[in-house]
DNA sequence: CTTATTATACTTGTATACAAGTTATACGAG
DNA sequence: CTCGTATAACTTGTATACAAGTATAATAAG
């Protein structure tokens, strides 16, 4: 009914922790969709776990705008907004150029080497024509500008606003990105970064992040249910 | 022995987002002081509601990093982190100016109104010198501009990044701040906003927030206690 | 058949009991 | 006095019972 449980399942963390990584991996995928009703009581005995450590877990994901708790009547999945998604468009055209910058001028070195690595799997994927990968691949190469610059909690919070943006990427499938151009542009600011060319690093990068989205008009056209209409709510 | 009690208390709100309300409101205010020891237990029978919505608040305060909940061995409010107070600079140092520029281009009529009589308090208040007053209003200025502009959500990020920040505003106490030269930029902004001159709104808004953290290497010294050391944790 | 009412089965919010683990203290052995 | 051990008093994590409110569906009156 609510196709959950399978989760890697880290080591050792709390119920809490897992019913949250469960639902927003979930949530992102799409496996839930955006409108979608949840029970408290079927996450709990899906998740095999009580519904203390869930509502917690709900209470995070619902501050994070993912879910919409209605009290006493129901929690559902956040339809797309519209908003939210160019909010956080707003945000990494703001922040990624300045942090690439940034990564010119000094860069942890093992970081380095996982940006290139990151280049290399991203080329091997390109060819393979997976998309799955790619788009873990895409996420990943931010993460380690952020992170190799010393601005690891600025990637958290960019992270997190990045979720409605996520599944409208999720939703466009991987077909439609232009996957040849991502990786040339991630290899352009990798050699940048190396050869400490900040205004090369963050022009490129604007460039960069200016493809995050597109198809938007077609994409509510064709699941007008998953977003959310611009004028009521 | 926890002095917490009294609060405005909305209307009707649960008892959860009392709860946070409260303690973020203490920890922001250093009622709570850094390294402070909480239990659960106490804050239960303090603000006379169960531990389970006192639980969900602390969890959303630790996740936003102002509290450190060691699980089985006890719940602290955060150390001060110079690292995240850069951080949480370095974000507002990108967004604010771009706010400042969109908000030259189309700005929500009440909004504008709201500012220019925030800008009358805020003169009002300079004068009495009255500075609880006027580091509100502080804030309620910076979020009015978001708010105009349609960034309403990332204002949100920027307040809650903004805690640790405004803990080292509040140990600096009001005296050190230069009152006068904050409000003279806030009043120019508005009229650049009210021109329409985005240039002006950017660059003003520039200079304004590099004014916002000062005295850092004094406060430490002051208040050892209160900062996290840079090596170890 | 239509409509109003009532009962029932949900929903989330809160309180409390219990489990698992850590820390500090008291106490006794040496 | 010193050190080690064991007990007791904490801590947070989880499970469950109950409260308050909503929506649906069955039922009875017209």
């Amino acid at each position: 009914m609510l196709d959950l449980e399978p989760m890697p399942s880290a080591p050792k963390q709390s119920a809490r922790d897992y019913a949250y990584d469960v639902l927003r991996d979930r949530i992102i995928r799409l496996k839930l969709y955006p409108g979608q009703p949840l029970s408290e009581n079927e996450i709990a005995q899906t998740l095999r776990i009580s519904r203390t450590p869930i509502r917690e877990a709900l209470a995070r994901l619902s501050q994070e705008q993912l879910l919409e708790v209605l009290p006493q009547r129901g929690t559902y999945v956040s339809l797309i907004d519209l908003e939210q998604v160019e909010e956080a468009r707003f945000v990494r055209e703001q922040l990624e150029p300045a942090v690439a910058r940034l990564a010119c001028e000094r860069f942890a070195n093992d970081r380095l080497v996982q940006l290139e690595m990151n280049v290399m799997l991203f080329e091997k994927y390109v060819g393979e024509k997976d998309y799955a990968k790619l788009f873990a691949l895409d996420v990943q190469f931010h993460e380690t500008l952020f992170a190799g610059s010393g601005k690891e909690r600025i990637w958290g919070i960019v992270h997190t606003l990045n979720a409605h943006l996520s599944r409208i990427r999720m939703l466009s499938l991987a077909s439609a990105f232009r996957w040849d151009t991502i990786v040339e542009q991630h290899r352009s600011i990798v050699e940048a970064v190396k050869r400490k060319d900040a205004d090369a690093a963050e022009r490129i990068m604007k460039d960069h992040v200016t493809l995050i989205v597109h198809d938007r008009e077609a994409l509510v056209e064709k699941y007008p249910s998953y977003f959310k209409s611009k004028t009521g709510r």
